[in-house]
DNA sequence: CTTCAAAATGAAACCGATTTCAAAAAATGA
DNA sequence: TCATTTTTTGAAATCGGTTTCATTTTGAAG
């Protein structure tokens, strides 16, 4: 069955196809009793404006192409949700794209946002991300970008794209100074790869405040490691190898803290009386946990938001700073806390 | 800085437009030498056809819109990401909207999805899965399939939509048959709700089999819940309610299963010894979890490609079956099996 | 009842591809 | 070499909107 379009609007209203677009924009001087008959036939026909066609004709798509690194990481699902609400107010739709850590993938995936002529692109982990990116991505994305503009949380040298991240600096001192005031002496990190700029930025800041708090820093208590659970378990039997065993853990993520958690249980010991365990993200996981997770949460709403916000005005020839911060915040659970009255 | 186009790349090859959309879509025959000159210019100017003026010209997108419940559940997640690969295989790409459980937002996307002439929609969760679906969305499903064919994962009495499920049956077979096994006899149900379809299927199953099996159903042993940590942990703490306490429960999902599992815990249980616990799904989760959990895996790769395929068959007008199965597989970790050696 | 500015309107161009159709060029056969 | 078939090719129409610009209507002022 064909479609209808503008045209056949306009034929039954007896009108132009310029007006029933007038109507449809709504930014233009129609007569009233015209704008009238049109919408009653556009309600008729639950006629809807072909987005092609409208895209084609002022060469904006008002889509905005959002890349992560894989949506089975509950931290971009929720980013992405939190994207699509804030783009959806702003009269925007987003394409999702995964690149899985491959960097080809990457590339097809900017091709595919320019072929599909998006407004933005929002870009979260990958090569973005990553402190050795090949030069020849940063090519390919100062290309993209002469055209398109290009939100980022992380950092690229060498290109013009906006930055919007989540404030690393202060998620590690609301961490650090949460386990400081309950006293512990002994904070080790199972940190993630340090070529990850969020993750490079938490390490040098852990290290900072400890010499802030005339804490000394033993090389042993900060292990690399994986993003997931089983990064977390291997960092912790290594930690169980050390001469003297810490009594806090600062895990990389919600996934990773899981693991910590298994390991020290299956070692005998108690959260948080034996070692407490506390992590970034905050993600459903954290709640879920038990004892429930000590977590930073970046505030998916406001990041989401500003990301797009980013995205639209950039888009739009508009005026935004290159480098924006969100304000993380700690949400303290029984991890960290035994409450009074449980156990 | 304006985007370069065909003309460009035509004037440029002194051929006409025509020539050089030839070459884009190596459909036609074109004279080599001009073949080669304008392949340069594209690679030279790297030139990626405009898919709105693509999408325009043959009214069709080439975009696949994908609507789930809500991808921070990893279920959706995986989903998608299948989906995503196999319509990057078949030329196509994926528009991902969450409808989060409300009716309006199912009706919008679908009508966003329109505006955006998608070539096909793939819809899980949601009023497609609800069996008390309003007649009001099955109307404007109706209206909306008669352009565009939606494929669901769920059911939509009076609508002409392509099914394509996990083989609820099966599954249940799957478990049950490995709990018998076991020598499983007070076996519970940790169900979710029972209007949605694949749930009441389960649960009619489940009951099919004890019957099989003369095994006696007490009621009791079904407990309606939410599908998440706490649907299963409450779901448990009645089913500790229970004049004798069954042996083996399963979970409508992981998570469920995860709530569940601390419930157990928290009464000082052991499992698999004292109580077995499986589930549905198979996500990451399962495998995180300690024990491990048992699990039904839905084979989200063959599940994505059959989706995939059914909406791309149908957008170009091949022959479908209206429904489809997916056999699911089981994966048998030590939330019911206690492996030799270990504990 | 004019006169003139302001508001409303439609014809036509445009966005950037594909496709049809007829013409031109090349290849084939006699 | 010429007639005929087959390949190549480009001009122009098309997809469905928006926008410009000139024209018509309307309304207010004189």
């Amino acid at each position: 069955m064909k479609n209808i379009t503008i045209y056949d609007i306009a034929r039954e209203a007896g009108v132009s196809a310029a007006t029933v677009s007038r109507v449809l924009t709504n930014n233009a001087n129609v007569r009233p009793e015209k704008k009238q008959k049109v919408q009653a036939l556009i309600e008729k026909y639950n006629f809807k404006p072909n987005a092609m066609a409208k895209g084609l004709s002022d060469t904006k798509s008002k889509v905005i192409g959002v890349m992560v690194a894989d949506v089975r990481n509950p931290f971009y699902a929720e980013v992405f949700l939190a994207c699509e609400l804030a783009a959806e107010k702003a009269g925007y739709t987003v394409l999702l794209c995964n690149s899985l850590g491959d960097t080809d993938r990457e590339k097809q995936n900017l091709e595919l946002f320019y072929e599909q002529r998006v407004s933005a692109v929002i870009q979260l982990g990958g090569r973005v991300d990553d402190l050795n990116s090949d030069t020849d991505y940063v090519e390919i994305v100062n290309q993209f970008t002469s055209n398109i503009p290009l939100v980022v949380s992380g950092k690229l040298d060498g290109t013009l794209c906006y930055q919007v991240q989540i404030d690393a600096v202060k998620a590690v001192d609301l961490l650090m100074e949460h386990l400081i005031d309950l006293g512990h002496r002994r904070i080790a990190l199972a940190s993630g790869r340090l070529n990850v700029l969020s993750t490079y930025e938490k390490y040098q800041r852990y290290k900072q405040i400890l010499k802030n708090y005339r804490i000394d820093c033993r090389e042993e208590y900060v292990v690399e490691g994986r993003y997931n659970y089983y990064g977390g378990y291997e960092a912790m039997e290594k930690l169980f190898r050390c001469e003297e065993l810490p009594t806090a853990i600062i895990a990389i993520n919600d996934y990773a803290a899981l693991g910590i958690m298994h390991s020290i249980q299956e070692h005998g010991l108690r959260i948080p009386q034996d070692i407490a365990v506390a992590s970034y993200d905050n993600t459903q996981l954290s709640e879920l946990l038990s004892p429930r997770l000590t977590s930073v949460d970046y505030q998916y709403d406001v990041f989401g938001q500003k990301l797009v916000e980013t995205a639209v005005t950039a888009a739009e020839g508009g005026e935004v700073s290159r480098i924006q911060l969100v304000t993380p915040k700690l949400m303290v659970r029984e991890s960290t806390v035994s409450e009074a009255g449980s156990l």
